[in-house]
DNA sequence: AGAAATTTCTTGTCAGACATAAAGAGCGGG
DNA sequence: CCCGCTCTTTATGTCTGACAAGAAATTTCT
């Protein structure tokens, strides 16, 4: 593992900027851990071993721990080193470790989770957001649907635009801790249309989905807020798994 | 602000291990944080200033921010300072941020923001626990029911056998997202039947309540453990704005 | 006045040392 | 032989002081 103050990709472009040698070293380690790389009970190499290794001080690597301890994702005891949490301790909900997570392809069962986290909260923020948003929160939305029609789900901007139509939906509940969820779904909502940008051909259009969404909310109508939300997760869902399951037999027929 | 190396409370007992000095900083800033004594868009006093003042050395109280941004609660920029992050940025949902925030009463708004939380997530929770529970979560179940039945609501382990008693549903749910809601989940209920114990003469018994959703999951009954559900976090809303009015009132006449 | 060079200030990083707790080995006594 | 105590070991925890780097503020030059 080599300290990279850059995230992959092209390092001369304004595209992201510097991350911090701990940052970097956490969102490493963090990468290994939620890959299952570094099992939950292992224990992390010495500090000094590690910093060493790394050629970064170990002030810099103890601050990377201390992140992913933050995090849930290590526990650090003296003596005995530094441990990887058992997973029911992760902070799943953080939105550094979801990313850290959808960085890979996640398993079946963490995408089932995350989708079903989405069908419980959604729908009833949808019906909160008819009932409370404002007209700036409409404003918002309304951009971004557009933003989705212009750019496509296949484009980095539509996927962006999707995200951002579902950030201005929990937003528009007034409920800081939905709105706080707003990193979960997002995550769900990129991963997924990208996964289907990339491996489906056909790529069915969720802009009416989102659309009958929209207009509910528009008209204040929880009810049918809740339910075109409901119709949108549930045909995401099935979108994706389909998608899943043709890369599945395309693999196994290859293999 | 002094660095304490427990938590605040009797020094001498077993009861909660030695916090490293990171740690306690991270908790007293963090406090100062939720609870609005540090206003978003404040710079934190220079890293040589604050270290200096609470008589720890720079790096400890590097370490200390670092956690904090970790949860999002603060951003570092060079030369600018370290500056608390707008409310829409925080980690809500991370454990000791909201543990911070349940330290001292919460406003209505976070009170009913967490409930409608709850609301969305524990009925759909309770259902998924009926279809989902092995023999092993009904075992734990009925043992924090049994707790709270035997230590009542007002003793300190009564509480603790009410919040397993919901964590374990969660982890009924085999969903590792829902699940990870736990300390939220936790933090609303440990502190309203804290709230009810201390500020209010009769404290209805909710054990009941519980019991209802019990035996629908041990039915594998999913309807019924969602109606049980419901009932009982509105009745535990219901409990709680009740006692909020009677102090209102209280204390509206004693000023 | 406007742009470019310079200063200045704050966080970022490094290096090496000592402190401390907890696991494990070793030893003594029951 | 087992139990419990002490001592050693070892990893994290903490301190100190120094320098690097980047961004804001200031100054200087055109």
């Amino acid at each position: 593992m080599t300290v990279m103050r850059r995230p992959a990709g092209r390092s001369g472009r304004a595209g992201r900027k510097a991350l911090r040698i701990p940052a970097v070293i956490a969102r490493d380690i963090g990468l290994l851990i939620v890959s299952g790389r570094y099992q939950p009970g292992d224990v992390l190499h010495g500090e000094i071993e590690t910093s060493d290794r790394l050629q970064v001080s170990r002030a810099a690597y103890r601050e990377a721990v201390r992140i992913l301890a933050a995090k849930g994702l290590v526990k650090a005891l003296r003596k005995v080193g530094t441990r990887v949490t058992p997973r029911e301790e992760w902070h799943l909900l953080d939105p550094d470790v979801l990313g850290w997570i959808f960085e890979f392809e996640p398993d079946d069962e963490t995408l089932a989770s995350l989708f079903e986290l989405r069908r419980m909260v959604e729908p009833e923020a949808a019906a909160m957001a008819a009932a409370r948003r404002s007209d700036e929160d409409l404003r918002v939305m309304a951009k971004a649907l557009q933003g989705m029609a212009q750019h496509g789900l296949q484009s980095k901007a539509g996927r962006l635009a999707d995200q951002a139509f579902h950030a201005a939906l929990l937003r528009a509940t007034r409920n800081a801790f939905v709105a706080s969820l707003t990193a979960s779904v997002g995550a769900a909502v990129s991963w997924t249309t990208f996964y289907k940008g990339t491996h489906s051909r056909q790529l069915r259009d969720s802009l009416p989905d989102h659309q009958r969404v929209h207009e509910a909310i528009v008209r204040r109508d929880p009810k049918a807020a809740r339910m075109a939300m409901i119709e949108l997760v549930d045909l995401a869902l099935r979108d994706t798994t389909d998608a899943r399951k043709r890369i599945g037999r395309k693999k196994r027929a290859t293999a």
